[in-house]
DNA sequence: GCAAAAACTATCAATATCTATCAAATTATT
DNA sequence: AATAATTTGATAGATATTGATAGTTTTTGC
């Protein structure tokens, strides 16, 4: 195996334990506690996790919603299925906004050549659409943030405020009767700042976002246009969702 | 086999997997080592993948192919030593601005983690150092020109009369002792920029691009600070080039 | 608060991988 | 068919990674 990919294991192990000793890392990745102590050090230069005395912590929450892999996408027919209802949203030559998680990105690939312009500041959808001719493509600038392959900071805002888009297609980390919440706080600005420029506002959230509460708050549910969700979702909380004046739409 | 097939057989594993080592690659197109590691350098410089420590890893888990690479395999050794050699003229903890040229992109190549940071319109750099994070990596904005994957229109320019770097890394479409002349009429303007936001110019053009006149005038001679070449340009115009206080360095 | 245990840092030899180079093999050209 | 050009596999020296160890610091148990 490659230190790389030992690496990755490491952080994906962690994602789903939070803790874990040395010893125990060292065995799930067959390497020596030096090399283990090594990983850990280079992993927490990356932000992704916090070293501890005899072993780590995971810095970044559970949430998949940002991260590109595909190996820890999980999900990946809800993803999909949620992406490709939220684009069936966008009316033809509609300037559509593409948020940066997951989802989003799902919706981003059924578009095809509907929208008139696109803009982003999601690298992956970038690329998705840096071949195609057929749409214009606008990227907000910014400081790339590693792992996830987004523009953030005060430039991704500004490019943003400067924009206009018919329909904003978002990613969230939590929604509850509160609004949605976000778990990366250098995010929400960048969000928020898309959702000021569109003027209809679509929230793809699978239902495991459903009745979770992440770090920062990103909206009020009066904010947002439509959501669209999986057949999983708690029928309770989609119940009171449609009686405040927001639509939700099942996929699949 | 042939070579192409192999590379693409390479590629397409990789996109399964997302990492592979060299051994287990040789096993599966049946080469040797050496030429495994040939195949993901040239794989590399198309910018699907990433080489590491013993094998190599997908950058991005999607299939996104930029119109960057047939017509560079044919230059490639000379494009790569200039690239490197313009790289060796950035100093530790430097900024650096990367044009989005084919050759620019290969000195940002090798750059590796001495720049603190670097600024780029290109998605191809952008991709390059995407999963990396010894560097701080800036993004312009603006609109994507689809076939070369380079950001381009005003907020492009404006995001960069906003950054500041100790040395601009710039590609040309061709060279006469009127100045750098380009053929994408859209980047001259972010060209432009570029060399108002750095202290020291750096162009690489190998050369085919002397004597050569493209369609728009880019800049004057007495601009450029470093002009880095192969060892078959014409040496009458690098004489003339180097007494109107030009440096001049051959690669390779 | 103190001693024992566990964990940390720094260092070093062993191992593995990388780069550069060259001759053999393959392919293209005359 | 002979020759030139390219590609391939192998190898040597340089570089990077790994696991182990010694000495220092932090935690634990009393």
């Amino acid at each position: 195996m490659q230190a790389e990919e030992r690496q990755f294991l490491i952080e994906q192990h962690l994602q789903k334990v939070e803790f874990a000793s040395l010893e125990e890392i060292s065995e799930k990745v067959d390497v020596s506690i030096s090399t283990v102590r090594r990983d850990l050090t280079l992993l927490e230069t990356k932000g992704t996790i916090r070293r501890t005395h005899g072993g780590a912590r995971l810095i970044a929450p559970k949430s998949d919603e940002f991260a590109f892999s595909a190996r820890d996408t999980h999900q990946l027919m809800e993803k999909d299925a949620i992406g490709k209802a939220a684009a069936s949203l966008v009316k033809p030559n509609q300037g559509v906004i593409i948020d940066a998680g997951t989802t989003a990105y799902h919706a981003a690939k059924h578009l095809g050549g509907k929208a008139s312009h696109i803009i982003t500041n999601s690298l992956p959808v970038a690329n998705h659409f840096g071949s195609d001719n057929s749409v214009e493509l606008l990227v907000t600038g910014g400081v790339i943030y590693p792992r996830l392959g987004v523009l953030v900071g005060p430039l991704a805002v500004e490019s943003l405020s400067m924009m206009h888009a018919d329909i904003a297609i978002m990613s969230g980390g939590g929604i509850t009767l509160d609004g949605v919440t976000n778990s990366h706080a250098l995010l929400i600005d960048i969000q928020r700042a898309m959702l000021k420029s569109a003027q209809h506002i679509v929230f793809c959230l699978d239902h495991t976002k459903f009745n979770r509460r992440s770090v920062s708050h990103l909206c009020e549910i009066s904010a947002i246009g439509t959501i669209v969700t999986d057949n999983q979702s708690p029928e309770a909380l989609v119940e009171k969702l449609e009686q405040s004046n927001t639509k939700v739409v099942i996929a699949e």
